[in-house]
DNA sequence: CAAGAATGATACGGACCCGTAACAATATAG
DNA sequence: CTATATTGTTACGGGTCCGTATCATTCTTG
């Protein structure tokens, strides 16, 4: 079943949820990290910073510094690759996970609502 | 009629949507300029600092200084209130519609993909 | 092995944003 | 007319992010 949202329904929605998240409590992520936290969490693994970054069309150390910031937020977190020493692999978290659950659902709610 | 986006849906489209916006060549808004930016204009004027403020849910002088950069983009422009000389009305701008108007289109599209 | 390539992290200088507190301009109340 | 309230802006100290360049570690190649 295809969605195909109206320009002025979608734009009614964006507005709707980034509301929601700039009144939320939740802490502020910026757009790049919201991209990071959804590609890791909605695309198959292994995702390593070079992937990341070559997706997003960024730097690499754009990629560290989202990571440091929401690894201090547990939304993500990182392992060495034992094939390959050199590569991180990035992992989800359980608060990650809820984090995306309450997105998703704000996204859901507010959908009907356009 | 009624969109009803499922929770995975809702992320996906999030993540495209995203994506898009982290890769593409505009300038990169933060959250909260970009409703700022969605509410001027999608609901109707007048838009005063103080309103935008109370809204949005933070201080007046994040306003002023949301204001402050997307005015050196013209996407939204500034002007005294003649009724009552304290209020700067906020309104829109060619270049302020234009950017929506791609961004709705970018909704859009990708909507009809998830 | 040794030399080169590849990966992710760090250093650095600059830009931007934040929240609180003060401020100038204007309007309102007494 | 003076005192108070309201509005938007600016100042300040602190934090975060950026892009480039450099670095340490690890792998690959000859």
């Amino acid at each position: 079943m295809t969605v195909a949202l109206t320009p002025a329904q979608a734009l009614k929605l964006w507005h709707d949820v980034a509301l929601a998240m700039v009144r939320g409590a939740e802490p502020d992520l910026s757009l790049r990290q919201i991209s990071i936290l959804l590609t890791i969490y909605l695309e198959a693994p292994p995702h390593t910073v070079r992937d990341l970054a070559a997706k997003l069309g960024v730097s690499k150390p754009v990629i560290t510094r989202a990571l440091d910031s929401m690894g201090k937020l547990t939304l993500v977190s990182r392992r060495r690759d034992d094939k390959d020493r050199r590569n991180v692999l990035v992992q989800r978290t359980v608060k990650g996970a809820l984090y995306l659950e309450r997105l998703a659902d704000t996204i859901g709610a507010l959908s009907r609502q356009v």
